[in-house]
DNA sequence: CATGAATGAGCATTCATTCAT
DNA sequence: TATGAATGAATGCTCATTCAT
């Protein structure tokens, strides 16, 4: 599903890669976008050459962050997609989405690049959830769960939003059930 | 504790700090914060000097545009708080706000400064604006406008949550619109 | 003595020049001459036009402060000169010199100055005060006080060592007087 | 307070540390220490990031400039501390540090360093040449040498007030043979 | 004349990216 | 191929000096 490597990579250049990348996300979520190459690429256990070996520029670098998490929730996305149950879908998928998008504040624009994305290697991961999305929420739809008038990009903007609702709101599970209940009680209003 | 002297300011170094507040303000929205000083003083006709004689810092420049911001959202908050009927304040201040709050991301830790504020100088509206907003809760939920099991600090998660919301989803007035009903209602269920 | 001004100077004018002098002199010497002219004045109670109406520039203020710290010791070494005892004139006069010169590190070099200056308008006070050195030199040599192949440079020299050696010692005035003593006792020898 | 790894370093950065502490050296001698960081590293050939890479801070680099001449002092000091005369040891040693403390102003407080010293990596050479020379001036004094009254604060300050002298004086090796004999007649007599 | 706001060249320092080892 | 040293453009901030009020 993901973009095919122009050759197979050595063992421990994809071991390299794949730390890389662990570290990247935690660092870029931990502590923002502002971090340093050479710091992350000391993080990896390798050095700054290394890590524009593997990722030309540092914007290339945040992008196959974006990509991995993005092809997370479409894979996460697909499997709930084959939910007997439309309702219980819809609402799984949503709350999956917000919760994998956890993290600190750059991120909630991961999720902004499945409606608008800039960058092209965004785009393939971003379609396909927003396809999946569209179709649980079609299915939804139907079955009388969410309220008819809402349109895709509305849905997925409130996803957005959803994600920086819990992010400001911090660790409490019952405030973070509450909140999350009140947006769902929004989406199955006015049926 | 008390502002420093605060002498009246000259005609023309008012009309600079204004020039400045307002380049920065607009600059900051659009095209985020890191936006080298030196562009914001030439976009405000004025030398870069002349910018950090009246915000020392660039934090400070952020600062002062965040409280500006946060005062007119206080006083706005305080006329609807005046208001006769407990939902109409209710809601329609939550709407304010949103509307205030809109630009680019960085913008929502404004009110992200709300729940907890690292800089002092944003406590004082903060505050204002918090217990304003503790006291519309109150009424709305009193008159059972708002689900009773709502408390403060998801409100305030709910406005950020809301912000980004609006700021992903792009001008079009209907979608908007659709949009905040879903939150709204999500705020009257339970009742 | 002094190069008069070009014209009488207005009561105020006067005062507010000698004020910055004694300030900028006071502040020169506490906390050394990297001290922004903008304090200076602050501390003298004026603007920083003010300041640079009177000096044109910060150097021209810091030459002022010397040339009136070499003025003084040019009156006092006059007065000394006429002393009687030719041995007392002179170490009276190497004393009073190396105290008149004490304060913070850069200020030797306002001595320095009496042997290669720099600037025009510290030759008149120093070449003054050479000449004064030379005759007290000659005097203390004829009389047997002082080793007769000691030439005036290397008295000039030595002021300034004696200077620095006593900023680096600190206010204990015995140890004062006893590297003193040795600095003397040098001078006395090879008669 | 161990240094930190301190790993070998590569051939080329040791050049290149090398370098750039040897023209920073000689500029900072005949310059003072205003000098930009930039105009030395083009001076010593490299980027002003290697500068940095290698100096985290200008004051850093000036730091190790102090502590390779105090190092080179300390050497000098210990082989001839271990001379079998004491009057010579003592003079010799004398000499010698005022003629290797030679160079522009704000050298004579790298010697200063040696009494009270503002930054710990100058604590230790600085503290080694006291220790010897506490030991160079008890011998002496001792041996008849140098007049028995003058303790260790004294005869640092001398050493300060010495080199100033010399730097005050000019390159005429005639004038400064006689400035230093009588300074080392002073330390004799009284004896 | 005095004031202090405005100016902008100048400086120390950072960091993405390149390249010798 | 991995490493980390080198690079230098870019940035936030200072301060001597000028000039409108």
């Amino acid at each position: 599903m993901t973009a095919p490597q122009d050759r197979p990579l050595r063992a421990d250049a994809a071991r390299n890669r794949a730390k890389l990348l662990d570290t990247a996300t935690e660092v870029f979520t931990t502590r923002g976008v502002g971090v340093p190459t050479e710091e992350i690429a000391r993080a990896a256990g390798v050095g700054v050459g290394t890590l524009f070996r593997h990722f030309p520029t540092k914007e290339a670098l945040l992008e196959a962050v974006l990509v991995r998490r993005l092809d997370t929730i479409a894979a996460d996305t697909a499997r709930l997609a084959a939910e007997a149950e439309p309702a219980e879908a819809f609402f799984g998928c949503f709350r999956l989405i917000v919760e994998r998008s956890a993290g600190k504040n750059e991120f909630a624009q991961a999720l902004a690049a499945a409606g608008v994305d800039v960058h092209s290697s965004l785009r393939a991961p971003s379609t396909e959830i927003r396809e999946r999305l569209a179709g649980l929420l079609d299915r939804a739809q139907g079955s009388g769960a969410v309220r008819p008038d809402l349109a895709l990009p509305e849905l997925l903007a409130l996803l957005v939003g959803a994600t920086a609702t819990l992010e400001q709101l911090g660790p409490d599970p019952a405030a973070r059930a509450r909140v999350l209940e009140v947006i769902f009680a929004g989406l199955r209003s006015g049926r």
